[in-house]
DNA sequence: ATACAATCGATAAAAAAATATCGAATGTAG
DNA sequence: CTACATTCGATATTTTTTTATCGATTGTAT
């Protein structure tokens, strides 16, 4: 559960936060911004400027100079090899349903270090989307031995997607990313990130729920 | 920001985990269950039984019975009662890319009280996406005011969602789920929920990266 | 009828996360 | 050159969240 080799112990919270400040640095820098101070930061993006220079400290060892700030080019660099970001990692997408050639078709997740190289399912509608190939269910293991892929990516319903990570794991699939709502089990070897859509909503659905009632 | 009428202060953390109660007892009130202790769901979810108990006090009047546990049921009700789903809003989708298209299509929504009526987008390559109809922008407005809408849903480029999300306010959205990866701003009366994929993605190649580094 | 095991619910303790405070550093303006 | 405002970085405090503990309840088996 060690994030890196230095067996630093950074919360969950800190890492949840880190794409953000990725993204907020790199919009400043594209803006001309070679510098800025945690307070602005911590303005912009409506958190508290302590926070900022504590979740700073613990992924970038560049000091942050008095009456100038943080260089922004350094902390992108560092926020970037943090995550794991610098060696682009290779993944598929294992469900060509609408979520999985959304995936597919979205290259966005480059700027994340995601390198989505092909999808699989059992109905192979199409022969590609966007240029990716849409390959048969059989081909998953060989492809994933032979390109060393350690990430895979489940967007195929709820009752297939315990038989699918287990075809993962099996190929050797290190890392799973599960978009059906369901619990998987895996060996204690391979890490799962369920994304729980519901979650989100219930959120934005509860505070929504209290704003609308407030007005009665 | 309180969820209910009644003032409740119940912590983000734990309306977060409601749609996983939720999904979790449905599932086990189709397999039968009637009844469950906190203990056998806590094992299943790998939580703590002591926090069920508490989360679960917090939505939901019924009593655990001792030796028997909480009647599925009445939990479920509870549930979907505090989270709101219990009279399902409808929602539109703006922004019909793939991601747009994929939430049109699903009906997944449903189970968590959300139904998506219809898409708009700049370019409308298709008139209808698995019967769900998809409108030009310049129908936006009057849509969401006829059909009193309540909720949408933003899937446009980062460049296009402040405009987007001002033409939602103006119409009189009054929650916005956003998967733009950029911060919107809003009135205090509307609320928002961004939802990165990249947060949950770093979360993952975070503890990847490090399960990797360990073996070397 | 009685002992027992499972379970709840309440309170206490611990752990984790966020925020406040304050001295030190450093560039800028007068 | 000196006063000053800004900002960092470290430590302390507060708040939030999770986990531990334990007496009370209740159905079941003997």
């Amino acid at each position: 559960m060690t994030h890196t080799e230095k067996g630093n112990n950074i919360s969950n919270a800190t890492i949840a936060r880190m794409p953000g400040y990725l993204r907020y640095l790199r919009d400043a820098k594209s803006a001309g911004r070679d510098y800025l101070s945690s307070s602005t930061i911590a303005k912009d993006m409506a958190i508290s400027s302590v926070l900022v220079r504590k979740d700073l400290a613990l992924v970038s060892s560049a000091p942050g100079r008095p009456r100038y700030g943080f260089e922004v080019a350094g902390l992108i660099r560092d926020i970037e090899k943090f995550l794991g970001y610098d060696n682009l990692s290779a993944a598929v997408v294992v469900g060509a349903g609408g979520l999985g050639k959304a995936f597919l078709g979205y290259e966005g997740f480059q700027n994340y270090g995601l390198n989505i190289i092909a999808a699989f399912d059992i109905r192979r509608t199409e022969e590609s989307v966007r240029g990716k190939p849409v390959y048969p269910m059989e081909l998953l293991p060989s492809f994933i031995r032979e390109n060393n892929i350690k990430l895979g990516i489940i967007t195929v319903p709820k009752a297939s997607a315990q038989a699918v990570c287990n075809a993962l794991v099996q190929s050797g699939i290190r890392g799973i990313w599960n978009f059906a709502n369901t619990q998987l089990s895996v060996p204690s070897s391979v890490v799962v990130k369920n994304v729980d859509l519901a979650a989100s909503l219930a959120l934005l659905s509860g505070e929504l729920a209290g704003l609308l009632q407030q007005e009665k």
